[in-house]
DNA sequence: CTAGTTACATACACGAGTGTTTGTAAATAG
DNA sequence: CTATTTACAAACACTCGTGTATGTAACTAG
């Protein structure tokens, strides 16, 4: 009964869509290649066949959703006709729109942040997340660090600080939102709570422009 | 080889310590009673014996650092004599602050955010620590709703979104600091960044008084 | 002093999960 | 057309973990 390449294909996505719901139901580590099997409806041989064990599956998994590196360092690449921070404020109000737009994203990262634990298993998933983040705060970094922008923080905050704070709050709302998607609504409320942490860090962020239609 | 009660508080805490240590270094899932026994000089009997299952375990030592809610609505209860934000101000640093203060609660919150599943075996425990956060969130809503603090405000801000963001700033630097304690120092930098995060959200909020000693 | 209870250790029964191996039908290359 | 892969299914061998039941020595109450 074999199958040709385009089912063989079908198949691969079905394991990774199996993956993805019964890991957000039931944990990482709590589901077995054999639950995941079933839910995609083939045996574990076919999961063994597409992946080589449960932490390759997972890597595979955040694949889809973890936008290459490059990507993020382009969108923040200093651009003389832009201010850097302005760019930098859309790029973090965008993470948290997105998280809302994108059913997948917001699965996946459910997953990443409450359903998963960081062990020696998925040791390589972590580290290459961690870095990603890492890569993030260096550039937010870097651009707190221009020195149009450097001599504007308020005092008593450096570049480096200022970079962590605005990491830390976009993780807090991640976490926070998919823990309880009422807490607030990315949509609308996202771009006045990125917009008071810069205001908090930046000596002469522009006041809110109230944009009523009409 | 019956011990005294002195001995059995003794070995139950043994228990605690070990699943503490074990749950931060393989994860919840990944540690077996059988584990925990050995790695506290017992057997898996005397683990069953002390506590029902793994989920209570994990419930007792949870119970360790997390704080009575009475506690923390004792400490916001408003205060005629003091401002009312700086209470609050005061108490987001401190609970920064006590995570490198206190050995323990770091290695705990950690097994928290990182070392553990929220799925239904560990249901309880969650809904427990989701009523602390309800609790924390819904108190920092009521100081930013007093009459005297809404009115000052930044535009574009409710006092549901102000109590929303600073709950996702500490959220989010509990989490990176537990992941790279290099980040940044919680006893000098936990205070510039929340008064950033006040200072994003109320107009008015006195600059850094930099107090250099002499 | 002895009955009952406590604080465990030991043993048992059972299921579940993993990784690997083997089998196999159908697709595909030459 | 046949030989070889491909894409799985099925079976095997093994370990690990759980919950419970049973044993037991020492403490303790009366």
């Amino acid at each position: 009964m074999r199958r040709t390449k385009e089912e063989a294909e079908k198949t691969r996505c079905a394991i990774l869509e199996a993956a993805e719901t019964l890991f957000l139901e039931k944990g990482v580590a709590h589901t077995s290649l054999e639950h995941i099997a079933r839910q995609a409806g083939v045996t574990r041989g076919a999961v063994y066949w597409h992946f080589a064990n449960k932490a390759d599956l997972f890597n595979a998994m955040l694949g889809q959703v973890r936008l290459p590196p490059e990507q993020l360092a382009e969108r923040l690449r200093v651009c003389p006709t832009h201010d850097p921070l302005m760019t930098l404020r859309e790029l973090c109000i965008e993470a948290i729109e997105n998280l809302a737009r994108d059913q997948q994203r917001r699965r996946i990262f459910t997953i990443l942040l409450r359903r998963c634990e960081f062990t020696e298993e998925l040791r390589e998933a972590e580290e290459r997340h961690e870095a990603f983040i890492n890569l993030f705060i260096a550039l937010c970094e870097q651009q707190f660090s221009a020195p149009s922008v450097a001599s504007r923080l308020h005092p008593g905050l450096s570049p480096r600080l200022a970079a962590r704070a605005v990491h830390a709050l976009i993780v807090g709302l991640f976490h926070d939102w998919l823990r309880d998607p009422n807490l607030f609504d990315p949509l609308n409320d996202a771009e006045p709570m990125i917009d008071a942490c810069f205001r908090g860090l930046i000596r002469d962020w522009p006041d809110a422009t109230v944009l009523t239609p009409g």
